[in-house]
RNA sequence: GGGCUCGUAGCUCAGUUGGUUAGAGCGCGUCGCUGAUAACGACGAGGUCGUUGGUUCGACUCCAACCGGGCCCA
């Protein structure tokens, strides 16, 4: 006996019973095991942060990563799922922070770094127990008990191995950075942090006169454009500013408090800028000439402006002007530039050319691409201090100085978003504060042309809203990637990416804007970068591992991690490797103690009298730790050479697309600068040997290359689409437009939601998580095959069926001899053979939609099609080949869909392989993920041999006929219980379809069907004739529309087809050409005409039904209503299908007559032992009507 | 502001190298079928395939611009 299986279906229930089977039984380690040694199939799980809750689309990616692997292993793969923990960076700081009630650094600092630390390892797994009860609730299969932690001291120091490959080869390094610096808390925020604190705000916005200098190259200037003589205003040794000068510039800025820190002005080369001259005053301003009816209107000067004369951008390239805060002109240049002479104020400082002569330091005019005529004047304000563009431009123009350190960056802010003494009015004075104060001077000293309020957008820290960010330069480390982008676009170009556009597009672009990796953070819980310096000469070095710190000369402060061991003996070992610990750690410096070797070199170690070697203070950013977990996951290269050696690259990973610069940028970047062509890794480990080159699956052999083979470090990539919410907008906690994934599980399950995921749509669409379609995917598919599996066990049970005392016809041998199956049978195991092998080919590509799409489609085909055919075979009484025919079929095909499904929906599959396998003890395996998938690359081509193709067709025929002929009861109401005396068909394909009469008779209650020509329906129908515009469009090129038009004009399209018939092809005129065409070149239609119970089938030919119902017929038609009905009452009364009955029919004569003339029908078909016509007592009777004949029926269990 | 991506029925989504009749499911209406079924089947209403141009004999499909949503970057 199978396990009843109830009809209301409790999925959820279900899956809670199949965790604890698998649990219990350790299914996963054993579908682990059994394919030990097996081709691996190797995944990556990128690593999620276990420091918030889990949400629905974590499902999605969760989802995903269980199919292709639970897939792969059935397939005879052996795939190690190691799973993964990311747990440093300052989103975990962030969450400590509020829960100590403080959030800037100071505070951190104060709290103290080493309490702090040891906070945050507590946050990371706070949340640990719900990612692991999703992750087991969903049926995600991954070994969470030996996860990855990028916190890990065997973590870190792969990391810190990988960071020393990439220094000793020089491109790690120190330079300046300009970040969005929230000065309040002392940090910089990341672009996604700052991206999160767009607010739309008024900030003033001014136009500033910066005075020309009227140097010998002004005048010239000036002269040569007709404008000369003009008198100087400033001239070049002047220290006093006239109120009204002569020349300016005309500049705008939204930022008054960067002025002071000014350094350039830049203009567009090509742009044009005009000299405008003020009537009124005799002042000269210069602006962009397309900028100056819109400013003149500004400032109510439209009648008073006069422009003298337009030039180009590049003409005023040179210029020098008076900044309008002079304190930095006035000091000394020596302050700022080391080599300056001495004595020299700023201002007058001019720096050697590398092309020879010199030029001013600072305050000229610049060009720069990025200068636009949108607003502003088209002379952009240059403070290179606080502005990411400014600083590349100054940079630039370093460049062409023959020392670039000549030219300083001034700053006159300080980190806490404070002026400097450098601008004493204001010092102390937080910048934005000053805004106004620094308008109102430049009023007043007369370069304030115009003020305005202006509305944009600009940051503001997302955790202090109130804080506004500015743009500060800061030191930072860098990793040269820019030297790798053209080995990581190549490597990109051999990654196949799911969709495919995202390899040239979003990926590749972002690729190709690569600038240099932004590496250390100046915070706390992260990877410390393991770099040290001397505090005397400067020396820096990179260590790979604590052991290699420990050996170091001189090495001290490891006392301090000794004592706070011995103060919490529960302290994470791991811990040791992280802030404040490793700080402590010095060393003495090997170029000072090399110097001063001659005198004898104090034994002790960490003696005075040498300089010492400190780790510098920052941490890294933890993009790079998850981007190292290819090797840094087995703690390689310090150990477990042989696991990376075979786990690396991935066949399989995936994202979803907002990780297309996180995870696998960090991916892609790290490991084509590692092991890639022209990868540092391979370099070094050339020169010492303990840092092996991988060699990787598949990697060319011979030791000549010093690359694996691209793609590294993964294969085939598919980057998941987002989950929006409910409304379709994002999903949001506030909103509340979303169901939490537990409450998907208690009321759909996870199968439900997984099915979604895979079926619904190609994993890259954005979709909605929506509760509804979640149930409807649930109702398209697995209810529905969850209902023909319910019909195999209730009749199997009646009978007594089981797939062992059938030999071979039981389902795991397979059905050996087919000669024997019926058509129906054989039509069924067809299409179960040729939907597996889609199944298996579109998994092979990564497809799991379509290989979904063909699964709904099989089930469709076994439930509406298959399971109602074969409803009499099972119903009859008794055991006859046939019959076991048919449960052996409906097994086979149950089980086999059990197992295409299992890595879909494991939990289905599994309660379905259980009953219909284990019940029965057949020695088959413990669970269906322990099976081999029903296609595997070893019987592809015998699963194969198995599609009858041209029968999948005829069936296919058939049931469009079956489709198209019920069309026609309907439009003439005739109910199908009606039995008809007569279909007449014509279809093309007669020759197929003849040798299933039976069956379309039987489908559409037709007593006879006739096969005929078409000319013998003339009279039901009329002809159309198109043509196949495939075929003569390139043919007859724009000849086409107008044989279509004449085609649909012609009078007589009989005689088209008549001769089509006759001589295969016909002649048109059309525009005065002639056009033959062939019949393949046409297609020629059937249409119904009105008022007959026709119907066309499309592209085949035409159906139509006698209606001319006989008493008789009618009579059969009524029976059939009432036996409808008599079952109806047997299931009202909950009767057990084989339940014998004793059945009264009661009725006028008419009835009678009826009953009487079908009594051994009636009682076959429902079970009635005795049909009796009068009353049954103690039964209730039901009314029963059809055809205006109505009587009552008495159903009594027997 | 830049890059990528999406826009097809009331809703959610398919749509195969460009071929003249653009599909499915849900929902709605009508009818039918049913002793496995929370089902199922047929028919109907519902689409200027985001807009505008272009290429072509022919465009949902290719190209350009624009509009709108999303993501990433600025």
């Amino acid at each position: 006996m199978f396990k009843e299986v109830p009809s209301q279906f409790d999925f959820p229930a279900m899956e809670k019973e199949i965790l604890a089977f698998w649990e219990s039984g350790k299914i996963y380690e054993k579908s682990l095991r059994q394919r030990e040694g097996a081709t691996p199939f190797v995944f990556f799980e990128g690593p999620p942060t276990a420091n918030g809750l889990p949400h629905p689309g974590h499902c999605l990616t969760r989802a995903i990563k269980d199919l292709f692997p639970r897939y792969k292993t059935m397939t005879g793969h052996y795939c190690l799922r190691k799973g993964g923990w990311d747990t440093h960076g300052l989103p975990v700081e962030v969450e400590v922070c509020k829960e100590l009630g403080i959030h800037t650094k100071e505070e951190i600092e104060k709290y103290g770094v080493e309490r702090f630390n040891k906070k945050c390892l507590e946050s990371v797994f706070r949340y640990t127990k719900e990612w692991e009860e999703l992750t087991r609730r969903l049926g995600f299969w991954v070994n969470l008990d030996e996860a990855y932690v990028t916190y890990h001291q065997s973590y870190v120091e792969s990391v810190w191995w990988s960071l020393k490959q990439l220094f000793d080869a020089g491109v790690l390094y120190q330079g300046h950075k300009i970040v969005w610096w929230w000065a309040q808390g002392g940090t910089a925020l990341s672009s996604g942090e700052v991206g999160q604190g767009y607010r739309e705000v008024d900030d003033p916005s001014v136009y500033v006169r910066f005075p020309v200098v009227m140097d010998d190259r002004a005048k010239d200037r000036l002269e040569s454009w007709g404008l000369g003589p003009v008198r100087s205003a400033v001239g070049p040794d002047s220290q006093a500013l006239s109120h009204k000068p002569q020349v300016s510039l005309l500049v705008w800025t939204t930022t008054p408090w960067t002025l002071p820190s000014n350094m350039f002005a830049a203009v567009h080369k090509d742009f044009d800028y005009s000299i405008v001259h003020d009537e009124e005053s005799g002042e000269r301003l210069i602006f962009a000439a397309a900028l100056v009816e819109q400013i003149a209107k500004k400032v109510k000067k439209t009648d008073k402006w006069k422009v003298e004369k337009t030039v180009k951008g590049a003409d005023l390239v040179g210029l020098s002007y008076r900044p309008p805060f002079d304190s930095y002109r006035k000091r000394t240049a020596k302050d700022f530039v080391p080599h300056a002479e001495p004595g020299v104020p700023l201002g007058d400082y001019k720096p050697e050319l590398a092309a020879g002569g010199s030029e001013f330091a600072c305050w000229r005019v610049l060009e720069a691409e990025f200068v636009t005529l949108d607003s502003g004047t088209g002379l952009v304000h240059e403070a290179p201090a606080f502005g990411e563009v400014d600083f590349d431009l100054m940079q630039e123009e370093r460049r062409r100085f023959r020392k670039p350190e000549s030219i300083p960056m001034l700053c006159a802010v300080a980190p806490n978003g404070t002026f400097t003494e450098d601008v004493p009015a204001y010092k102390g004075r937080w910048v934005k504060e000053c805004d106004k104060d620094i308008i109102r001077d430049l009023k007043e000293r007369g370069l304030l042309l115009h003020q305005e309020q202006y509305r944009h957008d600009y940051p503001f820290c997302w955790r202090a809203e109130q804080d506004p960010l500015i743009q500060y330069p800061r030191k930072s480390w860098f990793i040269r990637t820019t030297q790798f982008k053209e080995a990581m676009l190549e490597n990109n170009r051999h990654i196949n990416w799911l969709p495919e556009h995202i390899k040239t597009g979003r990926f590749g672009k972002f690729l190709e804007s690569n600038v240099d990796w932004s590496l250390s953070r100046e915070r706390y819980w992260g990877t410390p970068l393991p770099i040290w310096r001397c505090e005397a000469c400067g020396h820096t070095e990179a260590i790979d591992s604590y052991d290699a710190l420990t050996q170091k000369h001189g090495v001290t402060g490891l006392d301090v991690w000794e004592n706070a061991k011995k103060a919490d003996p529960q302290i994470s070992e791991h811990l040791k490797v992280h802030k404040p610990y490793i700080d402590a750690v010095q060393y003495a410096c090997p170029k000072c103690d090399a110097r001063g070797a001659g005198a004898a070199r104090p034994e002790g170690r960490g003696s005075s009298g040498v300089s010492r070697m400190h780790r510098v203070p920052e941490v890294i950013d933890c993009w790079y730790d998850s981007g190292a977990m290819p090797f840094a996951q087995w703690g390689w290269p310090h150990k477990n050479a042989e696991m990376f050696d075979s786990q690396f690259p991935a066949d399989f990973i995936s994202e979803a697309l907002d990780q297309t610069r996180g995870w696998f940028y960090s991916l892609v970047a790290i490991s084509t600068m590692l092991f890639g062509k022209g990868g540092v890794a391979a370099k070094r480990a050339d020169g010492d040997g303990t840092a092996a080159r991988p060699e990787g699956r598949g990697s060319s052999a011979g030791g000549g290359s010093s690359c694996n083979e691209y793609p590294l470090p993964f294969r085939n990539c598919i980057v998941l689409g987002l989950l929006m919410g409910e409304d379709g907008l994002k999903m949001s906690k506030q909103k509340k437009n979303y169901k939490e994934p537990s409450y998907i599980f208690e009321h759909e399950g996870a199968d439900a939601m997984r099915w979604l995921f895979f079926s619904g749509q190609t994993p890259w669409t954005s979709i909605r998580f929506q509760e509804a379609a979640i149930a409807d995917g649930q109702r398209e598919f697995l209810i529905r095959l969850y209902n023909c599996y319910s019909f195999f066990v209730i009749y199997a049970n009646i009978d007594g069926w089981t797939p062992d005392e059938h030999g071979a016809r039981s389902a795991e041998v397979g059905m050996a001899d087919s000669s024997e199956l019926s058509e129906l049978d054989r039509w069924i195991l067809s299409e179960l053979a040729a939907c597996a092998l889609k199944v298996y080919d579109c998994m092979e590509a990564y497809d799991n939609f379509n290989a979904a799409r063909a699964l709904i489609d099989f089930v469709d085909a076994l439930s509406n099609w298959y399971v109602r055919r074969s409803r009499d075979r099972f119903w009859k009484s008794g055991m006859d080949s046939d019959k076991q025919a048919a449960y052996a079929t409906l097994h086979h095909c149950l089980l086999t869909t059990a197992k295409l499904i299992a890595p879909f929906t494991p939990f289905l599959a599994e309660s379905m392989y259980q009953n219909l396998v284990r019940t029965h003890g057949t020695g088959a395996p413990q669970s269906v993920h322990l099976c081999d998938y029903p296609v595997t690359a070893a019987n592809r081509l015998q699963v194969g041999s198995q599609v009858d193709a041209a029968l999948n067709e005829e069936i296919e025929l058939v049931r469009q006929i079956v489709s198209c002929g019920r069309a026609a009861r309907s439009a003439t109401k005739l109910r199908v219980r009606q039995p008809l005396p007569r279909m007449e068909l014509f279809h093309r394909r007669a020759d197929l379809i003849r040798r299933h009469e039976e069956l379309i008779k039987d489908e559409l209650n037709v007593k006879k069907l006739d096969f005929v020509a078409s000319t013998e329906i003339d009279q039901y129908v009329h002809y159309e004739i198109k043509p196949d515009f495939k075929k003569i469009g390139p043919k007859f090129g724009s000849l086409a529309p107008k044989i279509k038009a004449a085609l649909a004009k012609h009078p007589n399209v009989d005689v088209i087809v008549k001769q089509l018939e006759q001589t295969g092809s016909y002649t048109l005129i059309v525009d005065g050409q002639e056009a033959e065409l062939s019949g393949e070149e046409l297609l020629v239609e059937l249409h119904a005409r009105e008022g007959w119970a026709a119907e066309r089938i499309p592209g085949y030919g035409i159906l139509v039904l006698d209606t001319h119902l006989t008493d008789e017929l009618r009579e059969e038609g009524v029976v059939r209503d009432f036996v409808n009905q008599i079952q109806q009452t047997r299931k009202s009364l909950n009767l057990k299908y084989e339940q014998r009955i004793n059945l009264a029919v009661v009725g006028g004569a008419d009835v009678q007559k009826i009953v009487n003339r079908f009594a051994s029908y009636i009682q076959g078909e429902t079970l009635a032992q005795n049909l009796l016509a009068t009353p049954i007592s103690g039964a209730v009777p039901t009314k029963a009507e059809s055809e205006g004949h109505t009587a009552e029926i008495y159903v009594q269990p027997l």
